[in-house]
DNA sequence: AAAAACTATGTAAACGTTTACGGAACTTCT
DNA sequence: AGAAGTTCCGTAAACGTTTACATAGTTTTT
C-alpha cells in the first residue's frame, strides 16, 4: 500500500481536495461531520502530508541545514545538541551534514541545502576551505547564514565565536602563575584562525610576564591523534624539554599524555599540561586534565536563536551580528 | 535576488521549459548552441534545481533517514561515518536525527521522514521505545527499514547487530583465564536487549568455568557517567570487593576507573577491568583499557548497503535479513 | 417576501520539474 | 520532386498541497 494523498481521501469520500485540506487543518468553515470523516479516514490510511508539495507551494520548509566538519568530536556534538534543542522547540527540523573538512564535500552540501530550499544554514567551516563563493551565494539567494566556531571574514553571515585569543592567554597566564618557565605550545594548523588566535593569546601572556617562547617550543600538529602524539614525542625528546605544554585542544593533550607516559614523565611533576575544549573524559584521565572550557551547548543555542530570528524576520536584508563567548579556565590536576 | 527557476531561464531565452530541462540534463536532442546558452545562463544565475519539485514528480529523493539515540556517542558516530561513506558513494544523502532516547521524539522523527518521503530509513531504537507501530508503518508504506545495534523482534525490517552474548562471553572468559575469581558485572538497563545479552554471555562463561557469580557482584547502572561512578563505588566498597569487573560499556568503565582511583585501588593489580565498545580514548587511559571492540564503522557500511540494495530493488516486498557481527577482544593493560 | 448574511463546499491556479507525444523545418534518399 | 528520415523544440499533463474566489443552499433580518 503506497503512500496516500489528499486526493485519495477526497475521492473515497466523494468530496473535493480543498475540503479535505481544510478539514485536516481544522478550519472553521468545514462541517464537523465532514471534519470527523476526513480525520478518521486519514488516520486509518496513515496519511502523512507530503512535505515536498508543501515546500514547493509555500517556499518554506521549516528546516535548517547544519554543517559541521565532523560529528565524532564532542565539541561539535554538544553544539548540535544546543542548536537542536532550540530549533525543535520552535518547530524546525535540523538536517545535519558532515564536511569531513573536505572542501569539495562542503560545496556539494551547500548545493544540496540550496536545492532542498532550507530556510537557513548554520556552518562551521572546514579547515581546508579557502574559496568562499559557495557560502556567499547563500546571501544572494536570501538564505540566512550563521557561522559558528570556524568562521571567516570574507563570508557574509552572522558569527558565533569563542574568544580564542583570550583562551590562549588564560592558558599561558595560568601556566606561568603556577611557576613554570619553559613553556611550549602545540598549535593547530596555521590555516585555522582558532589556532592562530590561541597561539597569539598564549604569546601575549608570555610577553606580559616577560617569559621567553623558545622557537623550538612552538610546534604544529593536526588534530589526528597519531600526529599529536608524534609531535609531542619529538617535543619532549628535545635536549632541554619544556616543563609545561599548552595543547591547542584536549584531543591533542591526549596525545601529549600518551607521549609523556611513554617517556616516563610524570604529570604534573615533570610536565604541566593544559588542553582546550573540556572533553567529558578530561576529569577521568590520570591526572585529570586542566583545560579551557568553551560554552559549546550555549553556542549552539545562540546559533539557532540568531538564525531563527533572521529566518522569521520579514526583511530579507540583514546586518551580520557577531557573538563572542569567553572561554573559562577549568583547573584540575594536570598543572 | 530570490531563487531562479527553470521557468525564469526559459523566459529569458525565449524557449520552453522543456528545452531548458533537456539542456541541463545534456540530452542528445538539443542543439549545442542552445545547450551552451542555457548552461551559461544557469551558471550565471546560480540556478539550483528545486529538489521538492523533483521529489514530488519522481517520488524519489535519493535521501535516507538515519535515526540514532544520540550522536555524542562514539559508537554511533562511527556507524554514521560508515553509513555515510557508502551512501555518498552511491549518490544518496543522509539526514541524521537524534531521538535522545525519547519515545515521542522518535515517533515524530519517523513521521517527518515519511513526510519527507525519504527512500529508506536506518534506525537504532531508543531505549524507552516499547510500542512499534510507528516503525511497522514504514512497511505498510513500502519504505525499507534497517535497524542496527538496538533492534526489536516485533518490528519488520532488516537487522544489523552485534553478537552481544559472544562479547559478554569473551569478557568473562578472558577475566577467568587471567586468573581472577571474584568476578563482577556492571550491567546496563535491563530493558535493553544488549544489556541482557552481554550479561547472559558473561554468566555463560562463568558457568562453563564453574566460577560462581555472587548476587551482590551483579549490579545495574545507566549510561550516565555519574551513575556508573556511584555504582562502581558501592561495588568496590563491599566487605569483600570483586577483583575483576566487566563493565557493560567503556563509558561505564570510565566511571569504574574514577571510583577505583578514589579508593586507591590499583588497576590491574587490585582490580582487573574490561569494558565494551573500544572508545578511542581507551588506549590513552591509565592503564590502557582492555575492551571488547565492535565493528562500528563496518556495521554502518553494511547497514547502508543492505538499505540501498533494498531501495534500488524493483520488488517492494522483501525478506528481512539479519547480519551478526562478532565482537573482538582488545587486550591492553587493565587486566 | 425580498434582501442580507452566513454556512459549507467546489473550482482552479500555482509552486518547479520531467517527459511522452507531436510536429515543424531541414536534410538525404530514390 | 516526392518520400523518408533526422534534428530540434514546444505542448501539456502530472506530482500533492494550499488558498483566493465563486456559489449553492440555508438562515436571519427588515
Amino acid at each position: 500500500m503506497p503512500q496516500v494523498s489528499i486526493k485519495d481521501i477526497a475521492r473515497m469520500l466523494n468530496i473535493s481536495v480543498a475540503t479535505v485540506s481544510r478539514a485536516l487543518h481544522d478550519r472553521y468553515d468545514v462541517k464537523p461531520e465532514t471534519k470527523r470523516k476526513v480525520i478518521e479516514l486519514a488516520e486509518k490510511l496513515n496519511y502523512r502530508p507530503n512535505s515536498h508539495a508543501i515546500g514547493l507551494l509555500t517556499k518554506r520548509t521549516h528546516t535548517i541545514g547544519l554543517v559541521v566538519p565532523e560529528i565524532d568530536n564532542q565539541f561539535f556534538s554538544e553544539i548540535i545538541n544546543g542548536l537542536e534543542s532550540v530549533a525543535y522547540q520552535q518547530g524546525y527540523n535540523v538536517m545535519i551534514f558532515q564536511s569531513q573538512n573536505i572542501y569539495e564535500r562542503e560545496v556539494k552540501i551547500i548545493d544540496q541545502l540550496i536545492s532542498a530550499r532550507v530556510d537557513g544554514v548554520a556552518i562551521s567551516l572546514g579547515s581546508t576551505t579557502q574559496d568562499f563563493r559557495h557560502l556567499n551565494m547563500l546571501k544572494e539567494l536570501d538564505i540566512p547564514l550563521v557561522m559558528f566556531d570556524r568562521v571567516h571574514d570574507s563570508v557574509f553571515g552572522h558569527k558565533i565565536i569563542n574568544d580564542n585569543f583570550d583562551g590562549g592567554y588564560k592558558a599561558g597566564d595560568f601556566l606561568i602563575k603556577s611557576g613554570r618557565q619553559r613553556l611550549a605550545h602545540i598549535a593547530g594548523p596555521d590555516t585555522l584562525k582558532l589556532s592562530r588566535l590561541r597561539l597569539q593569546g598564549f604569546k601575549a601572556a608570555l610577553r606580559d610576564a616577560q617569559v621567553e617562547l623558545k622557537p623550538e617550543y612552538l610546534v604544529y600538529t593536526t588534530f589526528r591523534l597519531e600526529d599529536s602524539y608524534q609531535t609531542a614525542l619529538d617535543l619532549l625528546r628535545l635536549p632541554e624539554p619544556p616543563d609545561a605544554i599548552f595543547a591547542v585542544s584536549d584531543y591533542v593533550a591526549l596525545g601529549v599524555l600518551k607521549a609523556a607516559r611513554e617517556l616516563n614523565l610524570q604529570i604534573p611533576r615533570d610536565l604541566a599540561l593544559i588542553g582546550f575544549s573540556n572533553l567529558s573524559v578530561g576529569p577521568l584521565l590520570e591526572p585529570p586534565l586542566t583545560t579551557i572550557s568553551q560554552h559549546s551547548f550555549e553556542m549552539g543555542q545562540v546559533t539557532a536563536r540568531i538564525l531563527l530570528e533572521n529566518i522569521e524576520s520579514p526583511v530579507k536584508d540583514y546586518k551580520p551580528q557577531t557573538r563572542i563567548f569567553k572561554p573559562e579556565l577549568v583547573v584540575r590536576n594536570s598543572v
